[in-house]
DNA sequence: AAAACTAATCGTATATTTGCGATATACAAA
DNA sequence: TTTGTATATCGCAAATATACGATTAGTTTT
């Protein structure tokens, strides 16, 4: 896109809680998380049985939330187990709180 | 996109869920919920002003809040007063809640 | 070493998002 | 009625997202 206008800097605050809505925003990345809560964790074979999705795709959806921080993955050769990241989930957890509560008033955006 | 493989039928809720963390997902919406928030509602004008946009921009993205059911606007002429629909925010964070709870792992998906 | 399996990445096509300026529309004020 | 103000929409451009099949890379098994 046309980038005339000075560049925004926003808070961190409001650029994490932008990617993991971005991350949370496909329905096909919901139903891996949620798979990946269901089982604690799932070998991207898994997800490919399931979802009648190519493996390619998958792969980069799993790409994505890997990315946004949500997920990740642990080699077990020869596949690659796929757990949520406790520690980012309870982050975003915690930022969507913040988000629908009063103090969302207070937070720092930019 | 391609679209050769069949039509997934999520579910309402992830379909919700997916719907508003995308209108989640910009770090402009955020400010703007956020200033809809500070002031309880405001006109479009203030937006223009305070963010460095086009009006024709900020339009947009006011727009897509509105369809994610997020905002609401009021004719109040010859301007229109936003506000945040308490209804769809509650319905949004409980939406969340869900999500980032145990009770993920049962909600329907697909 | 060869074959099989797993997952990522590449290249491509198309859709959507994000941004702008210009224009249209609707109403209010002069 | 003309002018001004407020907002939406159009048309365009560029970036990003979503999907696929084909290929590559790394392991494992045979």
């Amino acid at each position: 896109m046309k980038r005339t206008t000075q560049h925004i800097d926003y808070s961190d605050d409001a650029v994490r809680i932008a990617r993991y809505a971005k991350a949370l925003s496909h329905p096909v990345r919901l139903t891996i998380l949620k798979l990946l809560s269901n089982q604690s964790c799932c070998f991207t074979t898994d997800l490919v049985d399931v979802l009648p999705l190519a493996q390619s795709t998958i792969s980069q959806h799993l790409k994505e939330l890997k990315d946004s921080g949500l997920i990740q993955g642990e080699i077990n050769p020869p596949k690659i187990k796929y757990c949520i990241n406790q520690e980012k989930w309870e982050e975003a957890k915690a930022l969507f709180e913040v988000l629908f509560s009063k103090d969302f008033t207070k937070i720092k955006i930019t």
